[in-house]
DNA sequence: GTCTATAAAGTGATAGAC
DNA sequence: GTCTATCACTTTATAGAC
């Protein structure tokens, strides 16, 4: 495996900024090493020399994005978890680590928030999941744990049920960071708060009846 | 506009079942003419003798699909929205009469259902929406025919509550699509059932507490 | 209808000069 | 490090023979 990081300047970090960018916009497919090198206003070969080839680039824009990212989403299960103590975690707030991390990575990743959102929707998305072990490994590690978490926090749904719907929730974010709501319509807090709120009542579903929800525990968090 | 249908054998037919096959499970952005050819054991003109363009081949395989889904999907919510006479219908059948086509059109497909749904799947999550206007203008106007049926029913979610739930919603849905549980792990109709269940919950979020969900007229819906 | 041959452009990658 | 030139393919599409 090739070096996993990117210099701060220089032309290395030009192609690699520039291929980001068109990556969000046309998707992995779609884009050349013609496309990158023209918009960098560099030469053809200069993907090669830097990034050993084009799957070099790609591989290293994903481990870029999607390492901090879950790295993230696991401190912050983790400190949600301890925060629970004894008890189990408050589900919305499971969802909360699971999801904020996406708005927060955004600043700290060099692109617009929509572009941020449209890489990473691509990423989590793409056809042929023939990306490195390395970041396979990753998410299926962060998936695992966040299951686990929510095992923790709705004891009496059965792991099939439970686990469709870690599915279907999964799905309606890769779906809604490929396809924001108009910026103009919504900020992002308002959606991540619906998105949260919906997530939180599918996955609980069924579990209300003999105890319901109680609005004095989940008062403490804050949407 | 060149003949949106695709005759029931010969040359033209074997080229379209073909070329369904790799869509399903190559995906639109990877699969070429020859691919298609070479996999139907024709000439590499074949496809642009009868289809015009390869574009007109893709377009066609999009158009033979999700027309018909789109129809029965209204007319499913045409006889919910019936039976519910004055009354709102309820939510499940609405969610049921969006989701069950899926497994429906697929025994009409000629596919199995496996490669149906990856098609499917596949063509509602096309990176550059660039597919014709005629079938876009189809299924924004089933969203908007189901969205208003999910406003009568859920009176008390305000609008854009409601249109980022059913945004989810659908995520969820093409996610489930593209990618399924393994079949021995779970049939198809039990993870209907655990979607609909899902997505109503989500829907619902907020609307039990001053009404309760009433099991009475909810029995009669048969999951 | 089916085929070959070919056009015209695009693909990733590399050898070798500077 | 940067560049040109080029290789070896692949792409869609078409003209024209059969």
């Amino acid at each position: 495996m090739r070096e996993m990081t990117v210099p701060e300047s220089g032309p290395k970090r030009k192609l690699f900024d520039v291929a980001q960018q068109l990556l969000a916009a046309k998707g992995f497919e779609l884009v050349s090493v013609r496309d990158i090198t023209q918009a960098a206003e560099m030469n053809v070969a200069a993907v090669n020399y830097h990034f050993g080839s084009r799957d070099g680039l790609l591989s290293l824009v994903m481990y870029h994005h999607i390492m901090p990212l879950n790295e993230e989403r696991l401190a912050r299960l983790e400190t949600v978890d301890r925060k629970g103590a004894g008890k189990s975690a408050a589900l919305e707030e499971i969802i909360d680590a699971w999801v904020r991390p996406l708005v927060n990575q955004a600043r700290h990743s060099g692109l617009s928030e929509q572009s941020f959102h449209q890489l990473v929707g691509k990423i989590f998305s793409l056809q042929n999941k023939d990306f490195p072990a390395a970041i396979q490994d990753s998410i299926q590690q962060v998936a695992d744990r966040f299951t686990r978490s929510l095992v923790k926090a709705l004891p009496t749904v059965v792991s099939e049920d439970l686990n469709a719907r870690f599915h279907f929730m999964t799905g309606g974010l890769i779906h809604l960071l490929l396809n924001p709501p108009s910026q103009q319509a919504s900020t992002i807090e308002a959606t991540l708060g619906r998105f949260i709120r919906f997530a939180a009542a599918g996955l609980r579903e069924g579990t209300e009846t003999e105890a319901p929800a109680k609005k004095g525990p989940q008062a403490t968090f804050d949407f």
